[in-house]
RNA sequence: GCGGCCGUAGCUCAGUUGGAUAGAGUACCUGGCUUCGAACCAGGUGGUCGCAGGUUCGAAUCCUGCCGGCCGCGCCA
């Protein structure tokens, strides 16, 4: 709809006698808006107020001039200009009619646009390490990537959620050197306890598995049987590793979030493709060697500082694998790809992006894009919880999943914006669960469906056609709202995907829910003048569609009753 | 010190990419179930949009400076 506004005024500006809008004026872009007051109509656009000054005019004759210009549609009913110059569309009951027989009739689908047709996009979240359990922190991450995701694939884009795990390295063994140490009884605090090990409950769940030779597999992976070898180090390591992801698989799963690639940084170097990046770099000329160790000049894109990409033990740091991971993204077909990581991380940003440029083979500048988010505070009786594997006293995932329900805890972690801190207060969670505003939109989904048994009970049934053949007999103030609600959608979606914000989608349902309260608490809907009631359940049934489609985006359920 | 993000009602947060009189929830006060589900609704109280300048028809939004908070600044990830 808003597209068709926008063809009218652009109609209209190309046939303006050069006189009232001289043929040298520069063009600013078409801006059609939804208006905050019903009373300005369904649409505004300013561009009267933009022109008017390079056109030497006063925007109000300008918009004048416009008005005049404008060819009739079916869809408009009355164009106004307002204040100092807007130009307001009221739409037709045509329009509203043709719109609620669009919902009903793309029903899932409703609301998905072309923008991004074609174009593949790899959405990479979570990416936790196997050392430990997924905390709260990763929860946000995954309700706001797989949000994103869902999104994204409204506009046509072809998504793929990846998972990147961190199984090499320092930290992989520090997790077999503590499930060595617990498998030999040593407890922290003992003499022989290993420096840094982790000092979590699950590291003995672990080694006593290990011990009793179970056998684990992740989702993408073969199972792994446990030797019970207590010296055999590598052993340990691949089983305490497949042992976590198994565990984080279980707890994602529960979340309801699904990945397409599992990507494991091993991978990396068993393919050699770490070793093709450090040559691809080296031989591109941005690599020196000082101090025993091999640095790469990222400085020469926007570091702050130079980075070491072979330490002088040998090794890599973290950042190769990962340039080496992102020259396969963007191999594999990738053309945007978008990291969800904790601002903590955002440091990482230049040295990765630096390491793409350096290698020149045609990756833009800002790739990837990404999305950061703050942390997530938890508290407990009034104190923090401190969040750290590596004391092991953190509040899990699935702690929460199991205290609030999952539609709660999805909701709530991808309701606000990712980039301001969160405090996650359990006690309130859990007393107030029942106040929490998931409940407020899925209330409204079952109540709707309530409607359509009310009707059954009495006999009655829903003649969608004679519905919308009387569109135009809604006429009430929280009918047009509901209405302007559920038409705007399909715009909300596109403007959210483009700001990569899922918690738009959040706010719009909460909104939307409310809308529909409101009408249903000033108006019978199943009334004896069938013409009204079948246009009243054409309307709630489209209002019950869009909600179950937002819903199901943020993976939360939309139940027939609560 | 340098860099990133944030600062909006008592509290938790929105604000449609610069628009018209800054909005919800919560808390507090008042009212609404003989009715399609009261897990709901209606009304009221509540603001120097951190502070000060600048840009323009127009600023919570963009720019600069300052104040305050979180995070990062390793041959850790």
């Amino acid at each position: 709809m808003k597209y068709q506004i926008e063809q009218l005024i652009a109609a209209a500006l190309a046939t303006l006698p050069p006189d009232i809008l001289p043929a040298d004026v520069p063009r600013p872009a078409i801006e059609i808006e939804r208006t905050r007051d019903p009373a300005h109509g369904d649409f505004a656009c300013n561009i009267a107020l933009r022109l008017a000054k390079a056109a030497g005019r006063n925007p109000r004759q300008l918009a004048q001039a416009i008005v005049d210009t404008l060819s009739v549609s079916e869809l408009v009913d009355k164009v106004e200009i307002a204040g100092p110059g807007f130009i307001n569309f009221h739409l037709s009951p045509r329009a509203y009619s043709l719109e609620l027989s669009r919902i009903l009739d793309l029903a899932e689908a409703y609301g998905y646009g072309q923008r991004g047709a074609g174009e593949r996009i790899v959405v990479e979240f979570v990416s936790a390490n196997p050392t430990g359990p997924l905390h709260v922190g990763h929860g946000r991450q995954a309700a706001l990537g797989d949000a994103l995701a869902a999104l994204l694939a409204t506009q046509g884009h072809e998504v793929h959620r990846e998972f990147y795990y961190n199984d090499a390295g320092v930290q992989i063994n520090n997790l077999a050197l503590s499930v060595q140490a617990r498998a030999r009884g040593l407890r922290p605090g003992d003499p022989e306890w290993p420096k840094d090990a982790y000092h979590g409950e699950y590291i003995q769940d672990i080694a006593e598995d290990f011990l009793a030779r179970r056998t684990v597999h992740a989702l993408d992976g073969e199972p792994v049987k446990a030797t019970g070898k207590v010296d055999d180090l590598e052993a340990i390591r691949k089983f305490a590793v497949t042992y976590l992801r198994n565990e984080q698989d279980i707890d994602l799963q529960k979340f309801g979030v699904r990945f397409d690639v599992y990507y494991l940084e091993s991978s990396l170097y068993t393919e050699g493709k770490v070793d093709e990046t450090v040559a691809a770099l080296v031989a591109s000329g941005k690599t020196y060697e000082a101090d025993g160790a091999l640095w790469l000049r990222t400085t020469e894109y926007g570091d702050d500082k130079d980075r070491v990409m072979r330490k002088s033990d040998g090794t890599y740091t973290y950042f190769v694998p990962d340039v080496a991971y992102h020259v396969t993204k963007w191999r594999r077909g990738f053309r945007k790809a978008i990291n969800v990581q904790g601002s903590d991380h955002h440091g990482t940003i230049a040295r990765v992006r630096a390491g793409l440029q350096a290698l020149g083979i045609g990756i833009p500048p800002g790739y990837p894009d990404y999305v950061l988010h703050k942390m997530v505070r938890v508290m407990r009786g009034g104190e923090e919880v401190k969040i750290s594997k590596r004391a092991g006293s953190y509040v899990t995932l699935r702690d929460l999943v199991d205290w609030v329900g999952r539609d709660a805890v999805r909701f709530f972690l991808v309701s606000r914006k990712p980039d301001a801190e969160f405090t996650f207060d359990i006690d309130l969670a859990l007393s107030q669960s029942e106040e929490n505003p998931v409940y407020y939109v899925q209330y409204a989904h079952a109540r709707i469906c309530s409607v359509f048994r009310q009707l059954r009970e009495k006999g009655l049934d829903y003649d969608r056609a004679m519905g919308e053949a009387h569109v135009a007999r809604l006429t009430e103030p929280h009918e047009k709202a509901l209405i302007r609600r559920l038409t705007y959608y399909p715009e909300l979606l596109e403007n959210a995907a483009r700001a990569l914000e899922p918690h738009q989608l959040a706010h719009y349902l909460r909104d939307l829910a409310g809308d529909f309260h409101t009408y249903y608490n000033a108006h019978t809907f199943i009334v004896e003048d069938a013409a009204l009631r079948n246009a009243r359940l054409t309307l709630v049934s489209a209002a019950r569609q869009v909600i179950a489609n937002a819903l199901k985006l943020l993976g939360v359920s939309a139940p027939e009753q609560m």
